[in-house]
RNA sequence: GCCGAUGUGGCGGAAUAGGCAGACGCAAGGGACUUAAAAUCCCUCGAUGGCAACAUCGUAUCGGUUCAAGUCCGAUCAUCGGCACCA
């Protein structure tokens, strides 16, 4: 009889939604194991083929795991909050709210539609108040231990969402969201201090089971470097303090660098001869957008400060000083020794300016090039230091500047705080008031959530602030503190907010007390196993670290760190081998595929597609494979015969099998658990029928890949309850190894026959074995024999001459 | 430029810790069943030579280590991802 998987697939989504197994219930009796995917933002597109794939992948570790007999936690929720919404809602005047609840309702059905145990029980929306409160409350709180603050500052303005990003929201100086141009805007904003948590985002790594690419973007994102702050005096008595990873090099400083936006240049104006030429030359600067500023790689830029000079502390030397926009103003301190002799940049700018270049690092040749190495150079030209090896000298000139009073030892780091306002409607409003006298107010913890107000209009105004600015009747409040007139602050919060604690709130969603109970945080937390895209490196996952670490400061959550493991899905592509897009018209329709090839297949088929890690093309030819074996595997049914055991001849390869997938699925290798299930049904098939035990046993292994159409043969066939109540098979090492091996018998390394051999044969026995071979005598007769290899269970290679 | 990854049949991809390269699947070709098609089942399927048993070559390129290299080492090329004047 043919399967008919829309049928089996319905009923049986319809058991679990209504039975609720997949209902997570804190026991504490049992071992917990809480597996997170990436709750994703419901766009108006619908489902991409791409989600599935990591939610099919942690949907087999889930469901494996609970086999196994461990408490499971798989939840989903929505990152509702953004931007396309917002400009959706925009054009077609329907309110963010409808379209989110739309939005949310189709993706709802889709992802039922594929069969996913999430407990739907505990499904989490960043948009409503009862969440989004709860996102407040911990920016009150970070407000309240100084970690947000407003400051004027620089930021990057998108000329098209007409809002705010943050630094890693800018790619290759454009919008990353919508591709305009990203300008320089000065403007007062929100800010989270991550870059006080620099460090332990960094050192707190090592105990985490991250993938190792990701660890090393996240440090490399971070940049952290070490180095000294060295003071350099002038001739008009200032200090210029700079900052250098190599102070080893501070005898071959022949010049000084500001960057435009310097504050001394304006405190030297007076002194200055060339004022006009400096003047031009920053408003030049100002003028282009970081974009520009980088782009312009090739040749370097800048001005001399005629009139000041600098002393190089370590020789009392006189140098000049420059402006030039190589030198950034918001990293260090603004200012650069340069080392021409030893840096490549400097020296490009030296050459340019004519400027002296002094090797001080023995090792290259400095008029060619700058001499970089600072593994095999010797410290020459520089005083006390000569003879040092760099590493040596880099300690001892760093003594002697805290000893001279001249510098201090100091760490960098390339991160910046984080960027916290949006001047955008659809978001969490920011907790806070604005007082004339009392200043920037905390709202009391009693008036969380403040609802976003319902508004007719929340198109972005190009004077820069939020559409809620508009609404005066709602910013027009009272001071919480004084009582005295006050206003709210109208910009609201990034997209990155709810989704920084959401994994805590699944562990007790329907708290109005607190984010969770700190009972059900103690037994939830950590996530153990959590998948979702590299794109999410730098943002997403950095930020909820942030944010569970000052968690863990204040004592609300038990780890510090949110995630044990944290592994990563390629992705997939069009058929064609280009990323899937409407413009590309590559784009592979999730309804379509499992309306024509059912849920199973669909998942099998995205597990069976390739290296989970890789980008894999789609291949609308290659998913009839899956679904053949799920039509074979039904069709087991037809062949069965009443036996209650596995057949001798087949118990080897069905431990193999366990064996194989258990470990498969736990390395997330599901493209070759699959395969060994298609083994395993090849030999099964060839012997023309299949025993009870031997489809039970199958079934198990298959079900979590495989959910509707196991569940259904479970039932059909009386097994007992339902699959998902069902034991994982256990594997035993000794079934697992055969009698009787096949090995290849090499002569000096090339195949020349096979012989089979008892698999706990000796040495002797095999060598003895592969010369009696008649082949193998016809080969060796006339030479000498050099050299026996046995290696077990696989072959026996024989040197001869 | 720096950091990281990858390179295997017509295609997607397998190959513990150096041990029979190409598992599993797709596509293709041939056959069975069928009035026919679909579905299903069976056979072939890296290249070259040979009727054949078999031989030689073959994992981006070049070289090395080893009884044995897709795997280890050195150099080169290509593709992808991240960072990019971070001192």
């Amino acid at each position: 009889m043919e399967y008919n998987f829309k049928k089996v697939e319905k009923k049986w989504q319809d058991i679990w939604e209504e039975s609720g197994v997949f209902h997570a219930k804190l026991d504490k009796s049992k071992e917990k194991f809480y597996c997170l995917v990436e709750f994703p933002y419901p766009s108006g597109q619908g489902l991409h083929v791409g989600h599935p794939r990591s939610y099919t992948a942690l949907d087999i570790i889930a469901r494996k795991k609970r086999l196994q007999g461990y408490n499971v936690l798989y939840p989903m929720g929505w990152d509702a909050f953004g931007l396309p919404t917002e400009n959706y809602a925009i054009k077609n005047k329907i309110h963010p709210e409808i379209v989110t609840r739309d939005n949310i309702a189709k993706f709802k059905s889709q992802l039922k539609a594929l069969g996913f145990s999430f407990d739907w029980s505990r499904e989490i929306n960043t948009t409503d108040p009862k969440y989004y409160k709860w996102t407040q409350w911990i920016f009150l709180k970070l407000f309240e231990k100084g970690l947000a603050y407003k400051k004027e500052m620089a930021v990057n303005w998108c000329t098209s969402c007409k809002c705010v990003l943050a630094n890693e929201e800018v790619v290759n100086g454009v919008c990353e969201r919508c591709g305009n141009e990203v300008v320089r805007k000065v403007k007062k904003q929100w800010m989270l201090k991550i870059t006080e948590y620099a460090d332990r985002l960094i050192d707190d790594l090592d105990e985490l089971d991250y993938i190792e690419r990701v660890k090393l973007q996240q440090i490399n994102w971070i940049g952290r470097s070490h180095g000294a702050q060295v003071d350099f005096t002038t001739t008009e008595g200032d200090t210029i303090t700079v900052y250098t990873t190599r102070p080893d090099t501070l005898f071959g400083a022949t010049y000084m660098v500001l960057s435009p936006e310097h504050p001394l240049i304006d405190k030297w104006a007076d002194k200055l001869q060339n004022i006009d030429e400096i003047n031009a030359y920053r408003d030049m600067a100002a003028h282009k957008s970081d974009f520009e500023r980088t782009e312009i790689n090739k040749e370097k830029t800048g001005v001399e400060l005629k009139g000041v000079r600098a002393i190089n502390p370590v020789n009392s030397k006189e140098i000049p000083i420059f402006i030039s926009d190589y030198v950034l103003i918001s990293y260090g301190t603004g200012a650069i020794m340069a080392v021409p002799g030893h840096d490549t940049r400097d020296w490009e700018f030296a050459k340019k300016f004519g400027l002296p270049i002094i090797e001080v690092v023995s090792g290259g040749d400095v008029e060619k090039e700058a001499y970089t190495d600072i593994e095999n150079g010797i410290m020459v030209n520089s005083g006390f230091l000569n003879g040092l090896s760099v590493e040596e000298a880099k300690e001892k000139i760093i003594e002697w500047l805290i000893k001279e009073g001249k510098g201090e030892r100091k760490t960098n780091y390339k991160l910046r705080d984080w960027v916290f306002s949006r001047q955008r409607y659809w978001g969490e409003p920011i907790p806070i008031v604005e007082c004339p006298k009392c200043g920037y107010v905390p709202l009391p913890e009693s008036e969380l959530p403040l609802e976003l107000p319902k508004v007719e209009s929340y198109e972005p105004t190009d004077t820069g602030e939020s559409p809620l600015a508009k609404l005066t009747d709602w910013v027009n409040t009272t001071c919480p503190k004084c009582g005295g007139a006050a206003k709210r602050e109208t910009d609201t919060m990034p997209q990155w907010a709810g989704s920084s604690w959401y994994f805590l709130r699944y562990c007790d969603p329907h708290n109005d007390e607190c984010l969770a109970s700190k009972e059900a945080l103690d037994y939830w937390t950590p996530v153990d196993w959590y998948n979702g895209g590299m794109e999410h490196t730098t943002l997403h996952l950095l930020y909820s670290r942030f944010w569970h670490k000052f968690l863990y400061d204040i004592g609300v959550v038990p780890t510090k760190e949110p995630y044990k493991k944290r592994t990563s899905h390629g992705m997939i592509l069009g058929e064609n081998g280009e990323k899937m897009s409407k413009s590309r018209g590559n784009v592979v329709n999730p309804d379509e595929i499992v309306n024509t090839y059912g849920a199973d297949t669909m998942r099998l088929y995205e597990m069976f597609i390739g290296d989970f890690e890789k980008a894999a093309p789609w291949s609308s030819t290659s998913i009839k494979g899956c679904k053949r074996f799920v039509d074979r595997y039904w069709s087991f049914r037809d062949i069965l015969i009443p036996d209650k055991k596995i057949r001798d001849e087949l118990l080897s390869s069905f431990h193999k099998t366990i064996k194989k997938v258990t470990h498969d699925i736990d390395n997330l290798k599901m493209n070759t658990a699959i395969a060994a299930l298609m083994s395993l049904m090849n030999e099964i098939s060839e012997t023309g029928k299949i025993t009870r035990e031997e489809l039970r046993i199958f079934t198990i292994l298959l079900n979590p890949f495989a959910p509707h159409v196991t569940e259904e043969v479970w039932e059909l066939e009386g097994f007992g309850g339902r699959v998902t109540d069902a034991k994982w098979p256990e594997y035993s090492e000794e079934l697992c190894e055969e009698k009787k091996v096949e090995i290849a018998v090499q002569i000096n390394g090339k195949v020349r026959s096979r012989i089979v051999i008892d698999a706990d044969a000796t040495q002797e026995q095999a060598i003895a074995d592969a010369k009696a071979d008649a082949r193998i005598r016809e080969e060796l007769s006339g030479k000498t024999v050099l050299k026996e290899i046995y290696v077990k269970g696989k072959l026996v290679n024989i040197v001869a001459k």
